[in-house]
DNA sequence: AGACTCATGTAATTCGTTACATGATTCC
DNA sequence: GGAATCATGTAACGAATTACATGAGTCT
């Protein structure tokens, strides 16, 4: 759970309630991360108990009490420490690929479609990215912590290259697949009866066969560490 | 849960267990995809009380039994739906980014320290990917599906880029941060006692005035749909 | 009149990981 | 002799989403 250390370091520029942190979340670092209030709330709970914030209430007349976070020592180092961390690596589970990946089970036109709708999607996205670079100067005015704002740019240029790159993409496979010539293909569901290759495993023993050095490809092996 | 249309995605190229399963998985999407057998297994036995698989039993001597999968016309329709769906927008929690993002509660070396990190597995990352794209070319002839082969690479391909991109990125960010003169900004803890700006509310309140336009950066406003 | 903001939460459920359990066989 | 492969799972836990619940005040 690293949603605990995304509100320590809000946390960190000031007393906040955990409706003002989803509001920080929501106008700051929604393009990459996402908080729900039903997980902020007892997340910050918990972290009163671990000691890394501590709570007081504001009493409100006509409106509910607030209850305000304030970041103890405590909560600043461990910011600090997880901050200094290398980065966990982002999981990746991406659907679009998925469909990809299997787009032979498709007509051709509708996979287009479906990547199509992608590149809506993406260009909205890049928008307001681009939107969000050119507003991240004025906000640091208003807030008057420029070297902050050095930092929320890169993360939104982060967004924006990441975002061009999968535009690009997305055009560029739109246009490999439209190239396709469908004779040479077949359309049809695969006929596994009268291909040479019937089984799963006798695929895998092919590619074992074939390519040695296929493990490179997949994910880092686990390696032992030595004990003691 | 999709991890189901993964999973019928490859039973359409033909009957295998969850052992294989978890092979197919590991040797061609692990860039974009990762199932554990843990979860395969009891998602295999949900499909098929759902009907869109078949379970037979091969008995085997010296060594456990395996369970074969089969797809049904049920399933094979569920895939082809599914496929041409518009695909779910990964949700996106970025680790790397949120440390970034709060850099500047962090030493300017120990934030380089952290990216240049990630340089290194980035580098590492690209070569894995390059490497299975000139493998696929001989996976395909392996198994003798040239069309499905083309849809491959392009899964590859879209890895490619985005790693591009992020290692481009990072290492734009490491100039970027490296070329601050840190004596212009405070290096110290920000000292909010004697700052204009106060409370978290206050905040939210200058961002709302000076940027009227801010929701655009945020993600996609809810649109009611006309009820029917 | 209806929707949105302020402000808190709980409960149910889904999705996924890690750890645990078993046991023969085969490769180095 | 030790590790990895084959082949199945269960149990516990964690992270996150969706739905449900409340209720006054304000904006259109």
């Amino acid at each position: 759970m690293s949603l605990k250390h995304a509100l320590l370091g809000f946390i960190n520029y000031g007393p906040m309630t955990g409706y003002e942190l989803k509001k920080f979340f929501d106008t700051s670092v929604a393009h990459f991360w996402n908080a729900e209030l039903s997980q902020i709330y007892p997340t910050l709970k918990h972290m009163e108990a671990e000691g890394l914030v501590e709570m007081s209430v504001d009493v409100q007349e006509d409106r509910p009490n607030r209850k305000v976070y304030a970041i103890t020592d405590a909560g600043r180092s461990e910011l600090t420490d997880w901050l200094a961390q290398p980065a966990e690596p982002e999981q990746l589970r991406e659907p679009l690929l998925i469909k990809v990946f299997f787009g032979a089970a498709l007509p051709k036109r509708e996979l287009i479609q479906v990547l199509e709708q992608e590149v809506a999607r993406h260009q909205d996205y890049q928008a307001n990215l681009e939107h969000g670079l050119t507003m991240i100067g004025r906000f640091a005015e208003a807030i008057g912590l420029r070297r902050d704002a050095l930092y929320w740019g890169l993360t939104i240029d982060a967004g924006l290259r990441v975002c061009r790159a999968e535009l690009e993409w997305t055009q560029a496979a739109i246009h490999a697949i439209k190239g396709i010539d469908d004779s040479t293909f077949n359309l049809d569901p695969i006929d596994w009866q009268n291909m040479n290759v019937r089984t799963a495993t006798d695929i895998l023993d092919r590619l074992k066969a074939t390519m040695p050095g296929l493990s490179a490809t997949t994910n880092a092996p686990k390696v032992k560490e030595p004990v003691g």
